[in-house]
This record gives C-alpha cells, structure tokens and sequence, in this order.
DNA sequence: ATATTTTTGTTGACAGTATCAACCATCTGC
DNA sequence: GCAGATGGTTGATACTGTCAACAAAAATAT
C-alpha cells in the first residue's frame, strides 16, 4: 500500500520540485534551463573538470552534455582550455560570468529549498536526505546488477552458438 | 549545507527514478511512455472521470493531457462516453484491454517500488513519504502565495494607473 | 612498431515532456 | 439573451533523454 503511494508522490515531487525551480530561474532572471545549471554547478565544483567528469556525476547522456558545454561556452560562461595530459578531451571551467551566475544560482537553490523545507525541522530534513540517497543507491545497484545479468544471457547465448 | 544538497539529491532521485521505470516498461514490454501510464493509472482510479480531473489531479497542463487521452483511446486502452451533466466533456474508463494493463502496471510500480526502497523499513519508507508529501504541499502553497502577490501587484499598478 | 581495442567527445536523429497562447463549444449567473 | 467562466482542442516552441554512428587520441596487445 505505501509502497503503490511511492511512485505518484515521487513523481509529484519530481514535477513540482521542477516547476518551483523553473519558476526562481524566472524571477531571478537566470535564463538557463535547468540542466545547464547543473552542468554549471557541476563544473564549478570539479577541479581539473572534463566532459566526461560531467556525464558521470550527473549520470547524462554524453551526447546531451556535448550541447550543453557548447551553449554554455557560447553565453560566455565557461571555458576551454587544453588538457595536456590528454589530447582528446578539454578541461572546463566558468569564467568570470560563469562565477557570477553561479552565485546567483546559489542563492537561488538556497530559497528553493527553504521552500520546499517550509516548516520541517532541520532533522526531518536531514533524514529524508538520508532516505533519498539510500534509495538512489539501491536503485542505481539493481541496475548494475540487471546490466550485468544481460550480460551474462549474451555470454551465455555466445558460447551455445 | 544540507539545504544545498536538497536540490541534487531530488535532481538525482528524479532522475534515478525516472530512468528504473522506463526499464521496467522495457521489461514487461509494457510499450507506454511514463505519461500515459500515470494519465491511465488516474483515469482507472477516478469515478466520473474527466480530462479536467486528470489535469487537476496529475498538476499536468491540458494540453498535454488531450494528446495522450486521444493516444490512449486510439492504442485502444480507454474509451470516451458522453456525459449528459455536460456536453463539453467526456467520461473516461479503461476498456478491458485498459485494465489489463493497469494489472500490469501496478506489478510494475510495486517492483520498482520495492527495488527503490530496497532494504528500507517499511517505517523509513513512511517517513520519506510523509516529509517528501509535505514538501509537494509547502511547494503549492508558495507557487499559489506567488501567483497571488503578482496580482496583487497588477491590481495596484491598476489602481495606481 | 603496428594492429586492435578502449576511451573521449561530437553529430544527427528521434521520442518524450512541459508550457504557452489562441480558439471553440458549452455552461452559469445575471 | 449576454458576459464571463469552464472544459477541451490545436498549434507552436523549447527542454529533456536516448540511441547510433562516427572521429581522434590513448592504451594495450602482439
């Protein structure tokens, strides 16, 4: 029963949780879409940060993260320089504008969590935290372990042909 | 602190969610985007339904709403009855084929929802949902106090004019 | 040293999702 | 009857997620 529940109320949440930040990116005037300020953030807080450091702390397609970085570089808010230990890729960083919008973005995820928090308690706070991240984990491992599963058929499916 | 990490672990759970159901319909080979099942699911659990109770419920815009009602009608898995209270608007009911499949989707919600909450007690898995419910509320109320603000804000500049 | 495989990133394509605005038919209250 | 609210449709647009094919550089094997 409670369990039926946890899908709608997590696809509630995810919804307006969505709104309200699309709503601050409004009044504040940012002009990004939500995922470039996590691209953003993400970037800010990776030293030495390439693309792929991005695609795998946010678990995105690279493909999308490509457009991303490059209409991110285009607003002026990052930049590229080369990665002398690897040709290939590019280290990322925000530039001064970059920085600025990072403040404001900060300020901005500030009050949507206050918000979102409303009356409850710093404690009823930190253990939905806790909830979520355990949750994240166990659903990320079930993955992995399906993946791996698959695997093992093809493996398998190989060998009998 | 904690506040900051608020918005990533949602971005995250969001994701992470999102992401184990689309597999799961893969799995059961249920063939339905994540929208129209939870359209269905609101549709099989609401007497006298209406698009306008879908739109209500789900927080979804109705625009959006028509278009899967009409996919969904045309996959065969509801039907529209005329509602003699109001010609404007159609009842809406699963077909036979329709409740199969909500048997299917509920499997499936329960197993995502058992993944997901992995070795939770049922208590954590409570409690989670009770704070991440009083979040969704404090978020209305903020988004309705807004909405209300700006027109305050139009009726003044009204006056003032 | 060269061939093979893996990694990093780009590009093109497409489906799904969220919103907005204009619009029509009907209903409600006056 | 008329004005305005309501239920729904249509068109347009932007954001998001994912896949497959590809190129260039790096790592590894032979």
């Amino acid at each position: 029963m409670s369990q039926a529940s946890l899908n709608d109320v997590l696809h509630q949440l995810m919804h307006v949780y969505r709104r309200q930040l699309r709503l601050g990116i409004q009044r504040y005037q940012l002009d990004l879409p939500v995922t470039h300020i996590r691209v953003l953030k993400g970037i800010g807080r990776t030293s030495e940060c390439t693309a792929h450091k991005i695609v795998q702390h946010l678990g995105q397609d690279k493909a999308r993260v490509t457009r991303v970085l490059n209409e991110l570089m285009t607003a002026g808010l990052i930049i590229k320089t080369e990665n002398p230990q690897d040709r290939r890729s590019l280290f990322l960083a925000p530039t001064e504008a970059g920085h600025d919008m990072l403040k404001e973005i900060e300020a901005l995820e500030d009050e949507t969590a206050r918000r979102m928090a409303g009356d409850l308690s710093d404690e009823e706070v930190a253990t939905f935290l806790k909830t979520a991240s355990a949750m994240i984990h166990n659903t990320s491992e079930c993955e992995a372990r399906d993946a791996e599963q698959l695997e093992g058929v093809c493996q398998r499916s190989a060998q009998d042909g």
